[in-house]
RNA sequence: GCCGAUGUAGCUCAGGGGUAGAGCGCUUCCUUGGUAAGGAAGAGGUCACGGGUUCAAAUCCCGUCAUUGGCUCCA
């Protein structure tokens, strides 16, 4: 029998008869590798654990500890799902089903059957039960003729569009139990290895994901290869139900939503307002360093000003509509962006190259329409404020300038302890380019300029094509939320379009007219999106020198109200953010309260405190940090407040 | 916008064809208490809104609005 040689990924080579399969080869190096090996790759290629191997090659074998290992469990989960359904909805049509990070999903044509979350028990029910039949997935190939036959028999009109767009010969079904399904591979070797099972909720999701296509119903779940972990996992959810900034706002009384104002619409309450602003003054400074001018432009402007610009052919249709003078009838519309502003600014007076580059700032708020469905607490609303600035400068200074921002933006996030982002360069879609304004010349030296700035700064990006704006392409920092979904914070835009619709210009050394390129850049992105983030990554426990309330003074009785407000008047003139609790409560409640409102600092203070000029400190979440003078406990304050915020150079 | 779910007191929620409940909060009184909830009394709700079915609707049905999980979208 001949051999073939598996590279393991550690370097090693061993040599095997033809046709072994990667459990074998998991077995030749221990019993318990083969016990928990669930899937693997063979030269970049993922197979199935039963696969007979035929060639030399890179294998890798994977776990449940790995990733990889988990999709192949989830996807297979899909498997199983499908065919609990199907026990249940025989007319139910299948269409896609893969592994997603936390699970796997089905999307379902269930015709006129309605299937909800009522379905769920039932469902898990039988998935268990199937899964104890330790059913053994098996790929095998088809040809294209019989897969369309297959399905053809099945009235599956997804499937089939699926596999014509397929090669024959690369066509394989899989089957378990009774189960078959069109899939290209990825299982784990048997049912029996699930569990434990749980659906998570039900969704509608395009055929497709094309708006114009049918809705089929997307089931969501998760599957574990030991009950515990469903426990934890779902604990772990619960916990992120409590890190939700929603949440965090009505409890901290941050911020408020009122129908009567409108959906989408946030109202800042006075401690969120404070909050915004202090992250306001904070990111001033540094943009004062940085040369940034700050500017100031109003809510509205005239229509003919995204005429232009281009945004209302673009948004025109899907923004609140204009509104109207009463006698001349001019258009106005509500900015949904600042840049046509700023603009403006530019072209109030000539430049030189010598005076640019210009950076103009502004905390700019601005009203988008979006869809109903798309709002969500304050990551997705309908009027916000940007940390909105445009530089221009000549072409030649653009790598710089560029690179000072994503110095800026890295500043910022690693201020707010955003060490876990991710930078994603948004190009244009290769393939259709219709949806982009501006020359493909421009649109080469603006991508170029991002990818080059980008990797000078030793960004580990990732490049997304079709996410570009329609005016240029971006670099995106992207920050995930308390129940790990994606949202796009900070955004740096290279836009060698708009000042060409605008006909700006500046006179070169050469005393001839030149184009300026445009950056857009919001470090924060908007102050509703970035707070709501910043909430959920701490908790709400938010850092000294940001937290509405840093210092509660308790006195431990009525008598000792005197001494409280003589404290409180020190430590307001330092500065620091305090108030008494004196109401009628004995101390173990004014503390529960304190620590429940998370209050980085209580004072507490009796008779022992008044007669010695001392201030008895606790702190949050550790508990009581013993005595000391008002100076010193200032001082630490002041300190700690200092410590996270480290000057911008 | 689409598919699904939800909407009861300021908050968190239970209940459910016969006219409204709890805990917390709030008000008043008692208590002046030393590191995570002191005690008592009281006020507070057209059960989101609008229709329909019914002798009777907060409860069932339809619509609207809002919230929410996704999808689509995101200048």
């Amino acid at each position: 029998m001949s051999k073939i040689k598996i590279t393991l990924p550690d370097g090693s080579v061993k040599e095997f008869d033809k046709g072994t399969t990667p459990y074998e080869v998991a077995k030749s190096i221990s019993e318990g590798l083969a016990r928990n090996v669930i899937s693997a790759k063979f030269n970049d290629k993922t197979v199935e654990v039963s696969t007979p191997l035929t060639t030399d090659g890179n294998l890798t074998l994977f776990t449940w500890n790995d990733p990889e290992g988990k999709k192949a469990f989830w996807h297979s989960s899909a498997h199983l799902m499908a065919q609990a359904i199907q026990k249940f909805y025989p007319e139910a049509k299948l269409t896609i089903g893969p592994a997603i990070d936390n699970g796997f999903y089905y999307d379902i044509d269930f015709g006129d059957k309605s299937f909800s979350e009522k379905d769920f028990e039932k469902i898990e029910k039988k998935m268990l039960e199937i899964a104890k039949g330790k059913h053994e997935f098996s790929l095998r190939e088809v040809s294209k003729k019989d897969a369309l036959d297959f399905y053809k028999k099945e009235n599956n009109p997804f499937k089939i569009e699926l596999i014509e767009n397929l090669e024959d010969g690369d066509i394989t079904f899989c089957d378990h139990d009774d189960f078959t399904d069109l899939c290209r591979g990825g299982h784990i070797p048997n049912t029996g290895l699930i569990k434990a099972v749980k659906l998570l909720n039900v969704a509608g999701a395009y055929w497709r994901g094309d708006e114009t296509k049918p809705q089929l119903t997307r089931v969501y779940g998760i599957s574990f290869p030991k009950q515990k972990l469903l426990k934890e996992y779902l604990e772990m959810l619960e916990e992120a139900k409590k890190r939700d900034h929603r949440k965090l706002g009505k409890e901290l009384e941050l911020f408020a939503f009122s129908s009567n104002v409108g959906q989408g619409l946030p109202l800042w309450l006075p401690k969120g307002a404070a909050l915004r602003e202090r992250l306001e003054d904070f990111l001033k400074k540094a943009q004062k360093k940085a040369g940034y001018q700050g500017v100031v432009t109003p809510h509205i402007g005239h229509k003919n000003l995204y005429l232009t610009s281009g945004h209302y052919e673009k948004y025109g249709a899907d923004s609140f509509q204009p509104i109207k003078t009463p006698k001349e009838g001019e258009e106005f519309l509500l900015k949904p962006m600042n840049c046509p502003h700023h603009i403006e600014i530019f072209k109030t007076k000539p430049y030189s190259y010598k005076d640019l580059p210009v950076r103009f700032a502004e905390f700019g708020t601005v009203y988008r329409y979006e869809q109903s469905g798309e709002l969500h607490g304050l990551t997705r609303v309908r009027g916000f404020t940007q940390d909105d600035a445009h530089i221009f400068c000549t072409p030649d200074q653009l790598l710089d300038e560029f690179k000072k921002v994503i110095d800026l933006v890295i500043y910022v996030f690693g201020s707010l302890g955003f060490e876990d982002f991710t930078a994603q360069v948004s190009l244009r879609d290769k393939e259709d380019k219709s949806k982009y304004i501006g020359s493909d010349e421009n649109w080469e030296k603006a991508e170029q300029a991002i990818l080059q700035a980008a990797q000078e700064k030793g960004l580990d990006y990732k490049i997304e094509y079709g996410e570009a704006a329609f005016y240029g392409p971006k670099l995106d920092f992207m920050v995930k939320d308390a129940l790990g979904r994606s949202w796009q914070l900070g955004t740096i835009q290279v836009d060698y379009n708009l000042p060409e619709r605008f006909d700006l210009t500046y006179t070169g050394a050469d005393n001839k007219s030149h184009r300026p390129v445009m950056i857009h850049r919001a470090p924060f992105g908007s102050m509703e999106r970035f707070i709501a983030i910043l909430l959920e990554h701490t908790g709400g426990n938010l850092p000294l020198w940001l937290t509405p309330e840093q210092v509660i003074i308790l006195p431990i009785s009525e008598k000792y109200e005197k001494y409280a407000k003589n404290v409180l008047n020190l430590l307001q003139n330092s500065d620091i953010r305090a108030t008494i609790d004196n109401r009628n409560e004995k101390i173990g409640r004014k503390i529960r309260d304190a620590e429940v409102m998370k209050t980085p600092y209580m004072i507490i203070v009796g008779e022992k405190e008044a007669e010695s000029g001392m201030v008895s400190v606790r702190k949050h979440k550790e508990g009581d940090i013993g005595s000391m003078s008002i100076d010193e406990f200032i001082s630490r304050v002041k300190e700690e407040e200092t410590k996270d915020i480290k000057q911008f150079e």
